[in-house]
DNA sequence: CTCAGTGTTCAGTG
DNA sequence: TCACTGAACACTGA
């Protein structure tokens, strides 16, 4: 689930359950995967009895500050992680309103937080691809240190973006989804851009025309802050949206507008695009 | 049973 | 060394 927006809708819910609260109780799945060379013991030590003081993300990564000194925790919901809390739908269910989640805890269950005030927070990861790490300077050290801007929080001006995108060489496609670049943006996000931008994406970053790339950033500011303002509740989304129709995987496929959806491979990742206008 | 998937990493290539 | 590509990773659900 987890791009950008995603991880925003996960740091919010952990600042509402965990700013200012003292962990009072931690356990952790045994797992060495999700686990990156860190025992639960040194988990529960480094959480347990302290006061989260914030609850950041740049791009994909989340992580706490606890109060006077770290280590830190730092979260990354690879493809199928999530955080939840009791009493809050997680993010499949959401579209139908309020609606109380069936079942605490839930599955695949990576680490449980309770505070004290009673609150508790869940990560979960049904495949494995998310990472539980510790860092003295989440900020200062790998991975969060070689991520590119964050589009929601540090977006470059037009002419910056255009410069940085047009240094590059690789597909356009490929460049949105590199982190390095830009930290947050995933498969839809970066579908979801080019088609509004009117960009193919297999077209090389080097060859677009400035006013090409200022239309992706326009795009990307304009996709990450209404997917945010929405919580990322998708189905919140507009529907104008490629995002909607993306995965109607049959010949058939056609945006809102009528148009024709193709798939391609680009970047290693199976892209939608609208050939009538990204041509 | 097979395969794709809202991600990242790393070996291999030019 | 840099930039880029594609396979591998792990595992659920269609």
């Amino acid at each position: 689930m987890p791009e950008l927006p995603e991880v925003e809708r996960g740091r919010r819910l952990a600042e509402s359950i965990a700013l200012g609260r003292t962990i009072a109780r931690v356990s952790c799945a045994r797992d060495e995967i999700v686990f990156e060379a860190v025992s639960p013991r040194t988990i529960q030590r480094a959480l347990k009895g302290r006061v989260v003081s914030s609850c950041r993300r740049k791009g994909k990564q989340l992580w706490f500050e606890l109060d006077g000194r770290g280590p830190h925790p730092l979260f990354h919901f690879g493809m199928a992680g999530a955080f939840h809390a009791p009493n809050v739908a997680p993010l499949k269910l959401a579209s139908s309103g309020n609606v109380r989640e069936t079942g605490w805890p839930p599955r695949f269950v990576k680490i449980h937080l309770q505070f004290d005030d009673g609150g508790e927070l869940i990560m979960t990861d049904k495949r494995r691809f998310g990472r539980i790490r510790l860092r003295d300077e989440p900020e200062n050290e790998p991975p969060i240190s070689e991520l590119g801007f964050d589009p929601l929080l540090e977006m470059p001006s037009p002419a910056t973006f255009a410069a940085r995108l047009m240094a590059r060489k690789a597909p356009t496609k490929a460049v949105l989804l590199d982190q390095k670049f830009a930290a947050g943006i995933g498969n839809w996000i970066a579908d979801e851009v080019l088609y509004q931008a009117r960009i193919d994406p297999r077209r090389r970053a080097n060859e677009l025309e400035s006013a090409e790339a200022k239309r992706v950033r326009t795009a990307l500011k304009r996709i990450i802050e209404a997917a945010c303002k929405v919580n990322a509740e998708k189905r919140k989304f507009p529907k104008s949206w490629l995002f909607h129709q993306r995965w109607g995987k049959n010949a058939e496929a056609r945006t809102v507008k009528g148009e024709k959806i193709e798939h391609l491979t680009v970047a290693g990742r199976t892209t939608a695009w609208v050939p009538a206008v990204q041509g």
